[in-house]
DNA sequence: TTCATTTCTTGTCCTAGTTCAATGCATGCG
DNA sequence: CGCATGCATTGAACTAGGACAAGAAATGAA
């Protein structure tokens, strides 16, 4: 049930399986149906999610009221609007929702500090791991900036094989930053050769 | 000398004054000439500036051989591609360079190893430094996706008041998205109001 | 001070992507 | 099973922003 999860975060660091343990006693699994939304707008977020099984998405809502999707996070990714909430006290912009049925692991806060305190590795893992996200969002806004529409969704195809088959296309739309017909009309085009 | 970095670092993590004396002493004070590119496509980046004065740029160039400014640094800000190149030994894509006559406090991955055995909470403090950073970069891509050039224009002037003043408009419109004639060509439908 | 180089502005034409609307297609639910 | 709601597709008209070109203004080096 660990393994998956222990593989995860021991992928910069190497821990012992004491560590491992205490790491796993201060998870909490849950399972969530799909369509739920675990973080609205103007909430604290208050875990970090590890994602055994599912698929689930970030967005936030734009002033004209659409939604533009920030990350999506399947089997064995990490999901929490980590950025702002959980350390400045200030209410998330964003909103989590499960697009699928899940299993998570949820991680709280004073779990993480506890965490911390018992077994202080576990600190750097965790900053190797927001390195690694910051990379990836940094990558995204370089595609966004200069990339064509086509560009970014054979890239997001690339990146994301199974996704495509499993979230609707307005959704990927969306993540890509273009209207979905447009990208509609894209696949077309691209079926044709 | 120092009390612009001690500030800076202990804004969400109170240190004793030993613990920034220990700090202090792994920093090299350097200055550099304007138009100094301090990391080039290809390289690692074996730094993470603090500048203490001037203004800084990292850029990435497209396929197309546009350039797309990622970040400006000024006073009291960091610089590094520490995303990538220094936990995972590939090669940075992005350049900086110096667009001021700058003087920086330079952190190393060896100085910054030997500081978290000396003085583990430090750990600490470049984590929530991490996390300020990705929820910036967050934020702009939210930004480049949802709002309008005039838009993020005018988000621009509110952010950074005094950059507008201080580099090329070319260097805007890059970090924008836009191209430099578009955002003339806004400048001048505000000026009129 | 002068000349050269870079930066900014303005105009014209062009295109990638949007908006709106209509239609057919799934799929989930009572 | 039938119906309703959401989803994808397509087309037509529109627009934000880009590309190119040429001139004006600013900066800087000698």
């Amino acid at each position: 049930m660990y393994s998956q999860i222990n593989k995860n975060i021991s992928r910069y660091v190497t821990f012992e399986p004491k560590e491992l343990e205490i790491f796993n006693s201060l998870l909490e699994y849950k399972t969530v149906p799909k369509k739920t939304i675990l973080l609205h707008e103007g909430e604290m977020c208050n875990f970090e999610a590890f994602v055994i099984k599912g698929c689930v998405r970030k967005y936030y809502i734009d002033a004209n009221g659409f939604e533009v999707i920030l990350q999506f996070a399947i089997e064995n990714a990490w999901i929490s609007d980590i950025s702002f909430s959980i350390y400045e006290d200030k209410p998330s912009r964003v909103y989590i929702e499960t697009l699928e049925d899940c299993e998570f692991f949820m991680f709280s806060p004073d779990s993480k500090e506890e965490l911390f305190v018992k077994a202080p590795k576990f600190e750097r893992a965790f900053r190797i791991l927001m390195q690694r996200n910051l990379a990836v969002t940094q990558e995204r806004l370089f595609y966004t900036i200069s990339k064509t529409a086509t560009e970014k969704y054979l890239e997001f195809l690339e990146h994301y094989p199974t996704l495509s088959q499993r979230v609707a296309q307005h959704y990927i739309a969306s993540y890509l930053g273009i209207s979905a017909e447009f990208l509609s009309k894209i696949r077309t085009k691209i079926a044709k050769h």
